[in-house]
DNA sequence: ATTATATCCCGGTTCTCCACCGGAGTTTAC
DNA sequence: GTAAACTCCGGTGGAGAACCGGGATATAAT
């Protein structure tokens, strides 16, 4: 439904670190961030946040940067999304506990919604999304020629 | 995803709306909002944005209030959520920013998940959602006994 | 006509999250 | 040991959510 800032970038990043994955060496944040046009400090923060969730390994010091934990057909949308967007440990819903019936039909509907817009964020990995670029780019180029 | 106080809000009160649609005279903002334990000056509000987006009609004055302008069986839910959250003026593709490839591609791909979740709540009616309840009240009542 | 009753419209407030910046500390390669 | 990178901490500005209040306006009943 709404897609954020934080999600785009995240996605963008580990797109990029998808592409370097066979390098075997890190991608530093500055990298990333010129090449995807992304803030630097802002996605520093980012980046710590999926590496709390195990999608990425950071390493310190020079020559330091990130790179991807598990290789990039292995990594879904629905668990980049979860990490970035969806740390809602708790809301501050103190008085929904008094549930009437009707929140509670209400709820289970939206859940529904929710989970059918999971579906397709969890058939789409990183390796979906570099290939479905590949071939984009293959089209652009036809055209122009 | 994300289900707020206001669209949460707007379906108990459409709900209300619809119990006493039979009724045909007008139910005030004050009722409803001591019925679904809704704070009446906020619900003031939602009900304007959806009498603004055709959902409801208003009658102003002594003995007025608001009725459902449809039939509950021909409102369903993604015009509901529509009209209260999303104020998506949305301007056609051709004029969105020219973002990367990768941003197009991450964009269809959260179309794709947005259309999925609405499909769902186009499904559901207000008439769906009440025949819920009402089965669920059924339910309680058998455990009760 | 006047009045009681309701919506309508104009604000303001508090709070949280987003997007982003900066500094100080820590780890590592060289 | 120094430079290069991440790590942690806090802070800012803006937007929207979730409210509250006052006054203007429309309408039914007297």
């Amino acid at each position: 439904m709404e897609l954020s800032c934080k999600s785009e970038y995240a996605l963008l990043a580990l797109l990029e670190l998808a592409d370097h994955y066979r390098d075997n060496e890190p991608l530093q944040i500055r990298q990333i961030a010129a090449e995807q046009k992304i803030p630097d400090r802002y996605l520093e923060q980012l980046l710590a946040t999926l590496r709390r969730s195990g999608l990425v390994r950071s390493q310190r010091g020079a020559k330091g940067g990130y790179i991807l934990a598990q290789e990039p057909w292995k990594i879904t949308l629905s668990e980049i999304v979860a990490s970035i967007e969806g740390t809602d440990a708790q809301s501050p819903d103190v008085y929904r506990d008094a549930k009437s019936i009707e929140g509670m039909v209400i709820r289970e509907v939206w859940q529904e919604a929710g989970q059918a817009a999971d579906a397709i964020l969890q058939k789409y990995t990183l390796q979906d999304l570099m290939e479905k670029r590949n071939s984009r780019q293959q089209l652009d180029l036809m055209y122009y020629i």
